[in-house]
DNA sequence: CCGCTGGCCTGCGAGC
DNA sequence: TGCTCGCAGGCCAGCG
């Protein structure tokens, strides 16, 4: 299941040994060549050379990865759905960990970084400055950080009251990276079951009470799965850098619990289709 | 500015 | 057992 914000944050925390290193190269596999989004990309990927590595952000779900001069640009990652960063050291025998790599870094150091990615929903984008990084659309129009370590409630609720949200469905408009970025499918329907609302309520029907205690659900949800190290499901693994896999699965009220026993009151969970996604929801803790 | 749709992908599990 | 088939679901370009 696709890397959310806490899954992302903790692909990025791993990654921080690669932090002011000299980068030899990065380099596009020739797997990458069977697909046109890397096609003809290798000479915007060779420019890093030499170039020191100063910052690795998160936006959202997405990865900033900084450099120091000698050049100015910066790339934007995302993981997509199956994407991850294996990290290595020069002597270990990496090959036998990747099964779809992309992109290569090495680094002058001891390090390699492989990005994996089996199903190929994950996308890398050089941008010629920070600042031209600012202006794309994407990025600007992000919302709050979910994970802020201050969830800014008010914030929060001036966002949710906006017109043209208010015939929304909660459950569908909770996707939506420009009202809180860092929120994906797993954590949507963990939220709504903290918050005890039923997904498929119009946003102009939540009372204030339920509106902040979504709020604060959504932010306890997010820190406890990076405090966990994310979500690793069987059907479609996360790999964090370090291979070691993540323990949020194992409180999950909601999601991927179809027909299994409500944890609270023991009812069956309920499962439903939102725009083309999964939610998950206990039909009675879950007020309509 | 907004919202909707189709395209991008392949591992895996259900069903026969 | 081995095969087929369709689901899983993020983002974004293109369009109205």
């Amino acid at each position: 299941i696709m890397p959310e914000g806490p899954e992302v944050e903790t692909v990025r925390r791993e990654l921080l040994p690669l932090i002011n290193q000299k980068i030899k190269k990065i380099s596009l596999t020739p797997l990458s060549q069977k697909y046109s989004k890397y096609q003809g990309k290798e000479s915007s990927f060779n420019q890093f050379s030499s170039s020191i590595l100063t910052e690795i952000q998160r936006f959202g779900k997405f990865l900033v990865w900084v450099f120091k001069k000698p050049i100015e640009p910066v790339i934007l990652n995302h993981l997509g759905m199956s994407g991850k960063w294996c990290l290595f050291s020069n002597e270990d025998n990496y090959l036998e960990y990747v099964t779809h790599p992309k992109v290569i870094i090495e680094t002058e150091g001891t390090y390699v970084a492989i990005f994996d990615d089996a199903r190929n929903f994950g996308q890398f984008r050089i941008f010629s400055s920070f600042d031209d990084l600012k202006k794309y659309p994407p990025i600007k129009s992000l919302g709050i950080d979910g994970l802020k370590e201050s969830f800014p409630l008010k914030e929060f609720l001036e966002k949710l009251s906006h017109p043209r949200h208010q015939e929304k469905i909660i459950g569908e408009l909770l996707l939506d990276q420009k009202l809180v970025a860092g929120i994906g499918n797993i954590y949507k329907s963990e939220s709504l079951y903290l918050a005890g609302i039923h997904p498929s309520r119009v946003v102009k029907t939540l009372q204030d009470e339920e509106r902040s205690r979504l709020g604060e659900s959504i932010s306890i949800i997010l820190h406890k799965a990076l405090t966990n190290g994310g979500s690793t499901i069987n059907n479609m693994p996360y790999t964090r850098p370090s291979r070691i896999e993540g323990e949020a699965q194992y409180w999950h009220s909601v999601y991927n619990r179809e027909g299994q026993e409500c944890k609270q009151c023991h009812s069956p969970i309920e499962r439903i289709i939102q725009k083309d996604r999964s939610t998950y929801y206990c039909p009675k803790c879950q007020k309509s």
